[in-house]
DNA sequence: GTAAGAAGTAAGTGATTACTCACTTTTTCA
DNA sequence: TGAAAAAGTGAGTAATCACTTACTTCTTAC
């Protein structure tokens, strides 16, 4: 990887989250990165070729959330430990997260399984918990992170801590 | 509202939703509406005209909904009926909610403050109701809702009903 | 040291973009 | 009825789009 790739890389992905995927132009990228424009087509062959570049650098990264979450033994930590999750985004991830999550609407190139990992995980926690819909309980979680990240990666509201404890305060944490 | 007036909206909504704003070209919204490109910008002077029209007329459709809220007496109505709104969409307005919720992302154009009126509502419920935080518990829910709201139009998930259960049993329905 | 290949550039390509303009057709209404 | 206004068209426009090509510079390895 030079030097000049992370820059197109760091430079797509800023301009992609800000703007959206199609409206961000090589041009622009190649001018924010400081680049030729060629040089673009050269490392990642097209447009979607980069796009796929950075989704994939993102899903390594990733990897070793999911890993975090499996060592768990309690139920309770697992529970709790996903509930906190959209409250984990660094600052420096965000422009990813914004990115994955517009992508949604934009159909063709979304991968909708990737939080399968997650849900995997949940549902055995609320089975042992027992619940007695534990399929529907780690769904409910799963639209709820989503909502909740929205929330955040648009920094609409300020009082996230407070929400965090509305929320645990439902599964009596 | 001439009759291809109306077809160009219904055109750029179905299109704009499907494919995204940016990725639509006035080109595209003139050949599916059957209409001369020119005509767009006659009518609506130019493609930020045009979406700021859908919304418009968006907007005056929903107007209804907040109404039919307000007219509640009974606090935990207020906070089941704000519950089942994801799970009230029709068919024929999900073009429109995949519009707004896409919108999100593209920073410039979309409007914040249309959830307001529910929110408001459902703060003084929570209020009466007893619960400690009714500012975060109002928000709680604006979360789940913006959860599901996703979930349902990217039709993701078969099981919605038994999710809404899970959901209800939170607030002891 | 040099040759081969990778990295990088600048100036293109045709297609598509949002939008305009000169013009014709239809509608409205006194 | 007739004339002004509104609706509608089709062929433009310059700018921008994703992408290519011919070329130069840097790196690597024997």
């Amino acid at each position: 990887m030079t030097e000049k790739q992370e820059k197109i890389l760091q430079a797509a992905l800023e301009l992609f989250a800000e703007q959206g995927f199609a409206a961000t132009s090589t041009n622009k990228v190649a001018k924010k990165a400081g680049v030729s424009e060629g040089l673009i087509f050269r490392h990642f062959t097209n447009k979607d070729g980069l796009l796929n570049s950075i989704l994939q650098q993102g899903h390594e990264k990733m990897a070793g959330l999911f890993h975090e979450l499996e060592s768990l033994n309690d139920p309770k930590d697992v529970i709790r430990k996903v509930i906190e999750i959209p409250f984990m985004i660094k600052d420096e991830e965000m422009p990813f997260w914004r990115l994955i999550y517009s992508l949604k609407w934009q159909a063709d190139v979304y991968d909708s399984t990737m939080s399968n990992p997650i849900k995997s995980t949940l549902i055995p926690a609320f089975s042992k918990l027992g619940y007695q819909n534990p399929e529907a309980e780690a769904q409910l979680i799963m639209v709820f992170i989503d909502g909740l990240a929205v929330e955040i990666l648009l920094r609409k509201s300020g009082n996230a801590q407070s929400i965090k404890s509305s929320m645990l305060s439902k599964y009596n944490f």
